[in-house]
RNA sequence: GGUGGUAUAGCCAAGUGGUAAGGCAUGGGUCUGCAAAACCUUGAUCGUCGGUUCGAAUCCGAUUACCACCUCCA
């Protein structure tokens, strides 16, 4: 049974869908106006991992991500970059998906843009103005935070407290268009710069931030979702402010579980990345020198509410641990080589068995991924045991053992099979090599032994010796 | 100031009442022509103080440190 912490009731709960065998699944996407940061991919990873789990388990994840491609960010820096913001946001919304694609992050099922749906957005705050939770003014359309009594639960803070932090922030020119500071923006008037409006029947201007997530996460899910993710940073304003306006237009309740990830912190301090601190590390700059499926191990073996510490210890640990999963699976693959085909032997039929029950037993308890890596590690230690028997192994077994390692990694968006390196690589002239070597090796002539295997090593061609002969691997 | 979170071996980290999983790194060992890989083995009493209990890392109280949210940010 899988529980899940969820963020409205800080408690782990049950998990279970409205629909059976499907869950719905919205997680907020990126505001493009630049290449991801660590941060956003962190995000992606704790949600994809989720979604895999939940794949992995039987069920069909409806899973959609936004772009918020028009905000007060985007604006500017289309203007700094002297581009329109639609130009602007393509190009990042394609770097959305260079970046993320090595990374082992499968695409969302739905991925709506907040521009495609402005229509819907004018319509949606219409109800709200309609239902007398949200009002005109001078051009600009507020929502009625107070009026919503449950305004603020999901942040766990209280309507007055959320008052004392916005009046003391808020200028004049805001607070005068403002029946109250804690009110939001669900439409803005247009900005004095931006190349970029709608017509709408408070003038042109364009959406505010959050509308665009309630609009589009009950177009294509439903009035009620299962799993609302995002960043811990996005429980207050912009969660709130979804449940809000999401739970007056329906009357319904917006999401059964909210799942906040936890940041990627960078320094001594482990001070949050963010785009606002300016500590961030991009995506796109960070793969130019490291193993996307390095990172992507990092990520997802941290518990998707606890912090990363974002190190270069980290990413060595990664590396370490990505490069022994690897061996094991090539290890116990080679030994197909010699591997005889009978029935297959029940006790590893029934440690596979083990190894899937605590696995799941791990991922179940809102997704500890600390333990599930326990039962790879030992899993790995086990390939690795029986790879080195000196007994003929049998081959149901090894494809048994084989299979469900590499779809639990799958799960962490880890291809061991791709890592591995296998199958891509041909081999006429390294299986011609290593035979000249081992009749150097019969005829005890290891300087030429080595040499060959030198040789071939320059090429990143790794030769391990075995009592079942040489096994090799690309580097 | 309000709210939430974290503190376990050199590092990462699991563990919510019964005498501390796992991984990395380190030391030792086995295997090996050598190498590589692998396997075995090696270490902590759980921020601090106090309390409850036969018994606490786990419950209660206090305290310290760090982080985050209360403005945009995943």
């Amino acid at each position: 049974m899988l529980r899940v912490f969820n963020a409205m009731t800080h408690q782990k709960e049950e998990f279970k869908t409205i629909k059976p065998g499907i869950v719905s699944m919205y997680v907020c996407g990126p505001t493009v106006y630049n290449y991801i940061h660590l941060g956003n991919a962190r995000s992606a990873i704790a949600f994809d991992t989720i979604r895999r789990y939940l794949e992995y388990i039987g069920y069909q994840v409806n899973y959609v991500s936004n772009f918020t491609d028009i905000d007060d960010k985007i604006i500017k820096a289309a203007k700094a970059a002297k581009v329109s913001e639609q130009v602007l946001t393509a190009k990042f919304e394609q770097a959305f998906d260079e970046d993320t694609a090595p990374l082992n992050i499968k695409k969302a099922t739905v991925r709506p843009l907040a521009t495609e749906h402005v229509t819907e957005i004018i319509d949606f705050v219409k109800t709200l103005i309609n239902k007398g939770y949200a009002y005109e003014s001078m051009g600009d359309v507020y929502f009625r935070a107070r009026k919503f009594p449950e305004y603020g639960h999901l942040a766990h803070q209280s309507v007055d407290d959320l008052e004392i932090g916005a009046s003391e922030r808020l200028d004049d020119g805001a607070l005068s268009k403002k029946e109250d500071p804690i009110d939001f923006a669900v439409w803005k008037g247009v900005a004095n710069d931006a190349s970029i409006s709608w017509q709408s029947p408070w003038g042109a201007g364009r959406p505010g931030w959050h509308i665009e997530c309630s609009v589009m996460a009950i177009k294509y899910l439903g009035d009620t979702i299962d799993i609302h993710g995002g960043g811990q940073d996005l429980a207050f304003p912009h969660h709130t402010n979804e449940i809000a306006q999401s739970e007056v237009y329906t009357g319904k309740t917006f999401a059964n579980y909210w799942l906040h990830n936890g940041f990627v912190t960078v320094g001594d301090q482990q001070e949050k990345m963010s785009k606002s601190l300016g500590n961030f590390v991009t995506v796109h700059d960070l793969l130019k020198d490291v193993n996307p499926q390095v990172l992507r191990l990092m990520m997802a073996t941290t518990q998707y509410r606890r912090p990363i510490s974002y190190t270069e210890t980290a990413m060595q640990d990664a590396e370490n641990t990505l490069k022994h999963l690897t061996t094991a699976y090539r290890n116990l693959y080679f030994r197909l080589i010699d591997a005889k085909t009978e029935s297959a032997n029940t006790v590893i039929v029934e440690k596979i068995a083990t190894f899937i029950k605590h696995f799941k037993i791990a991922m179940d308890d809102d997704f500890n991924v600390a333990n599930a890596m326990t039962v790879i590690a030992e899993m790995a230690t086990y390939l690795n045991v029986l790879a080195s028997q000196t007994d003929r192994l049998i081959k149901e077994n090894i494809e048994g053992l084989l299979s469900e390692y590499t779809k639990m990694l799958m799960v962490l968006g880890i291809d061991i099979e791709k890592e591995s390196n296998f199958k891509q690589t041909s081999d006429e002239q390294v299986e011609a090599k290593i035979n000249e070597r081992a009749s150097a090796k019969i005829s005890k002539d290891y300087q030429l032994a080595d040499k060959i295997r030198m040789e071939l090593q320059a090429q990143g061609i790794i030769l391990e010796d075995t009592p079942q002969g040489t096994r090799w691997h690309k580097e």
